[in-house]
DNA sequence: ATAGGGTTAG
């Protein structure tokens, strides 16, 4: 792994910077140590007679964007501009790629009219820079329309472009992934070949979005043009298969852990990797144990975790902290601090993810005086918690019972602090006051919190009270509610919906529950989930209406959405949740 | 040689 990680230690401060041109009275070099090295430099450098060649200036605000001092950069600039420095095409590059980075397009795209005006031309470079910026601040449009200019301006296409515009089709909240394999595939024929670069990118979004056949085909077909996976195409593939069937809202809904057998196909390509001596590293370890521990084998990860120490690779933080998280997964969380600590020993130092794994850990076990001790540890070696750990902590607290402790938490972050609640630890005692106390106290608590602390609810907060009018019948107080979010402006999602279709159905109003499904969520294009349809086809059927059973069935079939075995399946473990 | 694409795990 030394091969990769050599990159990564020759930070731009390591480098030395020569001024072969314009060389000071007593040195030629200068060594660049860091920010202030560097501001210093070009301070200097601007009061040089004659001044220093602009390849020189560039160099050096080149090295001050690699440390990521994006305004620092642009100040230098202006600074530099002001000085009768004359910038050239690349200085305008990496202004640009400052203003991308700050989110602000309207000042990067003026950088185009100070390249015109100092006569200078814009250049492929240019261009691939002002479409990355506009692909990462999700204007995919605007990106795609900078590939028309282009073409009207005649510059040629590199590898690189078309890197960066199938990186943002991947990336884009329209996630286009099938366009980018479109033009890929458009590609073949071209002066410009797909490279691993490219077949990367999008492997590893095939992957992140669960279709990992569709990438195991892109990979055969890379192989095929002579292009060979790496480290980071296996990597992405062993992540897809160890996530494989795994859908987001039911491993939240299901604690975090949900299974599947592809975890087995993740191994056999480890295994087929380490055989073929292809390079590996502490990374994909990493993922595979997390695949283990998600899917109720820490045996294995375990065993893995053996097996990497005795192989010679060190475990890091992230290690331990997925370790502990799979056991405690399956409640094991003695067996977590242990790592916990054997960790300590050797030598590494916990984060504060590591310490909200253990804290959750006892919460869900309903130990919550130990989850107490930890977050005392943690302020003993001078970490701070983050808004997590207090967020387990309160719920752990309302889970076991002790909703007023939970509320003098609260109150104590509240007045102190750092961090102070957000509308998550809100929600959570809305939930639980909802649940133990009375839906009465949840709204009068909401009412004060949005007066007294300036409260923003959100969706979720909502649903909260929503679901708890309508649990105790009051569908009327519910009504209400929807109204009164509506009216500030935050929109109702399925969970809404199905509060109120489920509040519906046990009230006996099945052709209202019939109305708000066509015309409130299906004509709103709002995706009805398996949950809704289960709500409905019962509530149909035990009130003796099988016929409209069947046929809402059939509405919701033709416009796509329709249940299969798995989440029949799903729908039965979930019960109880909305 | 100064500018632009994929950095994967908790």
């Amino acid at each position: 792994m030394q091969f990769l990680k050599l990159p990564r230690l020759l930070m731009p401060h390591m480098r030395r910077i020569h001024l072969h041109s314009q060389p000071l009275p007593s040195e030629s070099t200068y060594r660049i140590g860091g920010i202030d090295d560097a501001v210093a430099l070009i301070h200097r450098m601007v009061d040089m007679h004659p001044l220093p060649s602009i390849v020189e200036f560039t160099k050096i605000l080149g090295m001050i964007v690699k440390m990521k001092y994006y305004a620092t950069a642009i100040n230098l600039y202006t600074l530099m501009e002001y000085k009768g420095v004359v910038p050239f095409t690349v200085t305008f590059n990496i202004l640009i790629n400052c203003f991308c980075h700050m989110g602000r397009m309207d000042f990067a795209f003026s950088v185009m009219g100070k390249i015109i005006k100092w006569g200078c031309q814009p250049n492929v470079v240019t261009f691939t820079t002002l479409m990355k910026g506009l692909c990462v601040n999700d204007k995919m449009l605007d990106a795609l329309h900078i590939y028309n200019e282009m073409v009207a301006r005649r510059i040629l296409f590199d590898d690189v472009l078309y890197g960066t515009l199938i990186n943002g089709l991947c990336k884009s909240k329209m996630g286009n992934t099938r366009a980018a394999i479109q033009l890929l595939q458009k590609m073949e024929g071209q002066l410009v070949k797909p490279n691993l670069v490219m077949y990367n990118t999008i492997v590893h979004c095939l992957c992140k979005d669960g279709h990992i056949n569709e990438a195991r085909v892109l990979c055969s077909k890379m192989i095929v043009q002579g292009i060979f996976p790496d480290i980071f195409t296996f990597s992405s593939l062993i992540y897809g298969l160890c996530r494989a069937g795994q859908r987001k809202e039911v491993r939240s809904l299901l604690n975090g852990y949900c299974l599947n057998n592809r975890v087995d196909e993740a191994r056999e390509l480890f295994n087929l990797m380490i055989e073929r001596g292809e390079q590996h590293d502490i990374i994909i370890y990493n993922i595979l144990m997390n695949g283990y521990c998600l899917n109720n084998k820490v045996g294995e990860a375990k065993k893995l975790f053996h097996r990497m120490i005795e192989r010679g690779e060190q475990p890091d933080i992230i290690t331990y902290t997925i370790l502990m998280h799979g056991y405690c997964l399956i409640d094991r969380v003695d067996e977590a601090r242990k790592l916990f600590h054997g960790m300590i020993e050797t030598g590494l130092v916990p984060d504060v993810w590591s310490y909200n794994i253990l804290i959750k850990g006892y919460c869900k076990i309903e130990r919550v005086d130990e989850a107490m001790n930890v977050l005392e540890h943690m302020f003993l070696t001078n970490l701070v918690p983050n808004i997590i750990t207090y967020n387990s902590l309160v719920d752990g607290l309302c889970k076991s019972g002790g909703i007023s402790d939970a509320c003098k938490l609260v109150d104590e972050m509240h007045y102190c602090g750092q961090p102070p609640p957000d509308v998550t630890t809100y929600n959570i005692l809305l939930e639980s006051l909802c649940r133990i106390e009375h839906v009465d106290k949840a709204i009068a608590f909401f009412k004060h919190l949005i007066f007294e602390r300036s409260f923003a609810p959100n969706v979720w907060s909502y649903n909260i009270l929503i679901s708890g009018c309508c649990k105790n019948r009051r569908l009327d107080e519910a009504m209400n509610l929807f109204n009164q979010m509506c009216f500030k402006n935050l929109v109702p999602d399925i969970v809404t919906y199905n509060i109120l279709l489920d509040a519906l159905c046990n009230g006996q109003q099945l052709d209202k529950a019939i109305a708000l499904l066509k015309y409130q969520i299906v004509d709103q294009g709002i995706s009805p989930n398996l949950r809704t349809y289960n709500i409905l086809i019962n509530g149909l059927h035990k009130s003796g209406r099988p016929k409209t059973a069947r046929k809402i069935s059939q509405y919701l079939f033709i416009r796509g959405y329709h249940p299969d075995v798995q989440t029949y399946l799903i729908n039965e473990l979930c019960k109880g949740y909305h």
